[in-house]
DNA sequence: TTGAAAGCGTTACCAC
DNA sequence: GTGGTAACGCTTTCAA
């Protein structure tokens, strides 16, 4: 374990030169520089990061909350966060925070409080209150990716917007019975499927059709869309002739439940995600992409501005989402049932 | 930012003995750990991570790299380290490895040399020899999960049982035109793929089938499986009437390549996969039941014992899968073209 | 049972 | 341009 002091020696210079040589820091002229750095690569040199921590009050490590890493949009977000640390050779804690589970209040409680890192990337979290406050009191910056938050900044997609527009594209498409699809009664993901019902209501609305509104919750996974699909469509008398999922996940979900019901898809219904999930290709599903690797990519670049210049006001990024039309929608067919 | 001489100045001590008080570590009187108890309390003092590891040599903090977090099987491990670590009080630092990628070697490169934890989980990373060496280097605890490995611990299901085991269960059910889907000729699965591939052979040759041993190469994903299924069943005329899939995800990409060509799942195909994936429930799929999280867990103690024990001898963990039929496999049908 | 002081490995300030 | 040296915040002997 060579320290910086046996590159000092070897390179027959003191500890300070010997730092401001390997870190490029202050002034020394690069015949020294030359030679230590030969030293330090002699020896294997690799600096203690903890000392570097002590030294410098700076871990080179940014913390990362979330709620569920095992599901496609967190895990794109936290690819997207780790490639973009690892270019800017930074070091990434996670923190799996499960709404509700003990281990989610020892995050709060325990390990936040620690201050491992320089900044935190908190996605998808919801706090409640409580955690809001010692979110606050952590005194590192702090990047929201999903939701919205007033003391943090925040990377996200336009969720009402992309709702609307995946709404306004069924209606062109001549549709007026389209059901949304998703979101628990008390979902941890709150914000977002509300925002996203909002979107869609809005434009039912605008397109003179409140009284068509209709909710249909499920859980946000794809069985959950699955779930809820196959029983809103088991009855043939009210079945809609469109829905909007909530985000791809739950729209694959509805896809794969229709199929079983011997209901075509678009011919009979069509259905419309958010996401752009990995899966879509797949099932032809039209949707209005988001790409959460890049949302991960930008909350690291507001993140590093924030930790680099710690005035900075907050930052708020929201991108619109793109449909994208693949077969999974088409024109309303004339029903026989519509006599 | 209370210190812990700020803690022993208002409890009236010095800092060692606050030191030992918060600890536990040592003598103390009761009556002045409460008090110390109480200052450390009152001042909301949190103690520097990066201190106590320059001082103790342990960061408390476990490594753990991966190839992939957006797949079943490596986020449910991860949530599993996760949840087991966070018991423990343990940060968990995340290397995001992808074969063959600028970044992967730049975690084997700079970031595994800085040594910032005290023992290392390395999930399904297949490391190619200079990786293999400068993980040696490291000098650190290692356990593996996937795979095999001399120099590490391992922590896995069987895979070759689990996937002889599928096709015993198939040919069981009278198949004969068995075929194995999953694995692409460089997978960086390699070692994964093999195994269950030798099970299915070993199945094959024990029922005095070598002849129909057929492998069809796919990406090990559930688009993967979609693609190669779709190719596979596409020919009437020499189509298998059961599949074993590398993976669930494989196997649920075969049944919903088979449901859009109209070939019944299981009257005319009978499908097995290997995990008993979330979405396996939902297309009733057959499969052996592994339990990543589980493994998850298992590495972490095996981890903890090496750390706290360092001349302990490797460990190696190698768990049965356990076979649940659910309604993907049925008996082989009398078919009109067997005439 | 307690305290003083010596590390742990860097960085950064201030003379030289 | 370079070298002392004091932090950084904690743990851990060793004496008392």
């Amino acid at each position: 374990m060579a320290g910086i002091a046996d590159v000092a020696a070897r390179a027959g210079v003191s500890k300070a030169t010997a730092s401001r040589a390997l870190s490029g820091v202050g002034y020394v002229s690069s015949t020294t520089q030359g030679r230590v750095r030969r030293a330090a690569e002699e020896l294997g040199y690799v600096p203690s990061a903890g000392a570097v921590g002590l030294a410098t009050g700076r871990t080179q490590n940014i913390g990362v909350v979330m709620p569920y890493v095992n599901r496609w949009f967190f895990a794109e977000v936290l690819e997207g966060i780790q490639q973009a640390l690892l270019e800017q050779g930074l070091d990434l804690t996670l923190y799996d925070a499960k709404p509700g589970s003990a281990g989610r209040a020892r995050i709060f409680d325990d390990f936040l409080a620690r201050k491992r890192f320089d900044g935190l990337i908190a996605v998808g979290l919801e706090p409640v209150d409580r955690e809001l406050e010692l979110l606050t009191r952590i005194d590192r910056p702090i990047v929201s990716v999903v939701g919205s938050s007033d003391l943090t900044s925040v990377v996200a997609v336009d969720d009402d917007y992309a709702a609307c527009r995946a709404t306004e594209h069924l209606l062109a498409l001549g549709h007026r019975e389209i059901v949304f699809v998703g979101g628990a009664p008390a979902s941890h993901w709150a914000h977002v499927d509300q925002q996203r019902l909002a979107g869609y209501q809005r434009a039912m609305e605008e397109a003179g059709l409140s009284a068509f509104v209709r909710h249909v919750h499920s859980e946000v996974t794809l069985p959950g869309g699955y779930a809820a699909a196959a029983d809103l469509l088991s009855d043939a008398r009210d079945r809609p002739t469109a829905i909007v999922g909530v985000c791809d996940e739950v729209a694959i979900g509805a896809i794969i439940a229709a199929r079983r019901l011997g209901i075509q898809v678009p011919a009979d219904l069509s259905v419309v995600g958010i996401d752009d999930h990995e899966f879509a290709e797949m099932f032809a599903l039209t949707t209005l992409q988001q790409v959460p690797r890049e949302q991960g990519r930008s909350a690291v670049d507001v993140l590093l501005s924030e930790i680099a210049e710690p005035a900075r006001e907050r930052t708020e990024l929201r991108m619109p989402a793109r449909l994208i039309v693949r077969s999974s929608t088409a024109p309303r067919r004339e029903q026989s049932s519509s006599l």
